[in-house]
DNA sequence: CCCTGGCACTCTGCGCATGCGAGTGCCAGC
DNA sequence: GCTGGCACTCGCATGCGCAGAGTGCCAGGG
């Protein structure tokens, strides 16, 4: 166990490197904060912190800084999450507010979010599995062609034209249109499959060919739209830290195009909690010099979907913490709200 | 007037660069290229080219770089477009038939041409001003509250929620919804603003109202997504052309994620022509090292939105060219089929 | 008149040695 | 267990010299 003076070290070593990007030596570190002991001391505390793997030297007699373990006991012991200040609040709530609609308040998220940290936002739209049905629509495009329309609660939209077998007569398709809609409006998505089940025996042998063709197109799009659709901005931002990226930052912006594996970094969609992922925890190599926080937002009490921010290791972990927790409470709101 | 043997130097020149990445002398040009003359020959010619300002030297005594007005003459008279292969072909086009809507399609095309230029892929949303009306659906959510639902050819959808100042009779809703189809399905976008002008005067006073609501959400809606929509990819590209890149790709980045600017720069989207802007020509500061190569794609004979790529101005025209002259066209009939 | 070979000149980039400074580890003393 | 002192280790910036590539210019030849 690290004393109490040790634990204050690794603050103060986080800290100051976060801030000068630079590793850190004892004597700096007793000029800037007050520890009460005199820089050798410092440096017995900080071979004792590399001995436990929370610290390391880039080469020998240079300064330390942070290893993933250690942001990690940071993260976990030493630091709070940093409140956003009222004013800062409220500038999140009057920009969030503008927006027209879903896509709309997924970009404007996403501008927020990497405004206020300055770093990369990812904002994943709200999952279908996990909203539910607000109206299904059949539309006419042609004889044997329909539309479907599908809305979900949080106000996203989804659309497929199917070929039907045979046409529809229009009382067929209202009829459908109207069991479909008191069958699973208002239901979650991932019981719609149980609910239309038995759907097609309630009509005319001739007509059943063409409810299949709906009702297998219906839940290939709940199948399909399961694999999430993501919003990125401030990619910008990852050039100020080129520095931190041994290579380039040409893994980062990869890994960023890769949305399947974002998606699994986010971390599941269910878990509202705030989670924070650093460095070689991402179990993706080409994000291995960067840290995730991610949280679970939704309009009720539960998340709908995720949204976080990409930096690199280095990063102020209070402050963009609290900028995330912030940001996905206000999107909760606004999203309850439409 | 340049010679026609000048000419060849500047297309010897702007190849080479292209492709080596390095300032050309005029020994390794006669070298590589067998242009007839000696070193020394190339080097007036290379004289007469920089006096007329169609390259420069980087530094004295190091090989000439063409400039952007070498480039400018490179493309317009030089160089012709590369086809691409019918093995490329079959491919673009099995790739993209797999698509299942039309986000589908247009993020399939941001992948293709990222991935067949090696460069940043733009691909803009078709157009609603340009795209004609399929069907306008009216659902009620709540006593006094409506969605719009709005579909173009293209297979574009928007949703708007609408709250009337009164509750609509499912027959009037009904009503009209019959009326609003019959007057602007099938019809351009842009002309929907006169069709329904006097929609009104068809309704009960006690309905009025709310039917104007519902028509001025629909005519905001038109407005407002006028503002297009645009898809980006392959911005890990822009990582290979780090050098070509004076200050850093930051600003290019930063150009990418304005997306109004970059609406500009893709150009007027009635214009179908493939258009190429060279460094400066782009007239936008991030953009000042980088060339864009646009073109009009569309479901007809016209376009209803661009696409293109964006790279360092030294990139492969032609091949460039080609590329996305071919993705443009298959996307069109891809659209078309929908 | 245009092309050519030769020659002197200019620059950049690279390798190498040097010196400086920051930082460390260790040890003896309080 | 903390402190001050001391020797040691590197990394980094600086300066120098050299090789190589490329140029401009000039006189000579087809």
């Amino acid at each position: 166990m690290l004393s109490e003076r040790r634990l204050e070290v690794l603050r103060a070593i986080v800290q100051d490197y976060v801030g000068t990007e630079e590793p850190v030596g004892s004597k700096a570190l007793t000029e800037r904060h007050n520890l009460g002991v005199s820089p050798a001391t410092v440096r017995n505390d900080m071979a004792a912190l590399e001995e436990e793997g929370y610290i390391a030297q880039p080469h020998t007699s240079a300064g330390r800084i942070p290893t993933d373990k250690g942001y990690r006991l940071f993260v976990d012991k030493l630091a709070g999450v940093k409140p956003m200040t009222a004013p800062e609040r409220r500038a999140i709530q009057n920009f969030l507010e503008g927006a027209v609609d879903l896509d709309d308040v997924v970009a404007r998220t996403v501008r927020l979010l990497a405004q206020l940290t300055r770093q990369v936002a990812v904002v994943q739209y709200p999952s279908l599995t996990r909203s539910t049905v607000r109206h299904v629509e059949l539309l006419s495009m042609a004889p044997a062609r329909l539309m479907l329309v599908l809305i979900t609660d949080t106000g996203r939209v989804e659309q497929r034209m199917i070929d039907c077998p045979a046409p529809f007569g229009e009382t067929s398709l209202a009829d459908l249109r109207a069991r479909l809609n008191s069958r699973v409006a208002g239901r979650r998505f991932a019981d719609v499959p149980q609910l239309v089940q038995d759907l097609p025996e309630a009509f005319e042998a001739e007509d059943r060919g063409a409810v299949s063709t709906v009702l297998s197109t219906l839940l290939e799009t709940l199948v399909e739209e399961t694999e999430e659709r993501l919003m990125i901005g401030g990619t910008a931002n990852l050039t100020r830290f080129a520095h931190d990226f041994p290579l380039s930052i040409r893994p980062v912006l990869e890994a960023l195009e890769e949305q399947v594996v974002l998606l699994k970094l986010l971390g599941e969609a269910k878990d509202p909690a705030m989670r924070v992922r650093i460095g070689h925890e991402n179990a993706y190599e080409g994000l291995n010099s960067t840290s995730i926080v991610s949280v679970g937002y939704g309009s009720g009490g539960e998340a709908v979907a995720k949204l976080g921010v990409v930096g690199p290791t280095r990063m102020d972990y209070p402050g963009t913490m609290g900028a995330v927790r912030a940001v996905a409470r206000y999107v909760g709101q606004i999203l309850a709200e439409s």
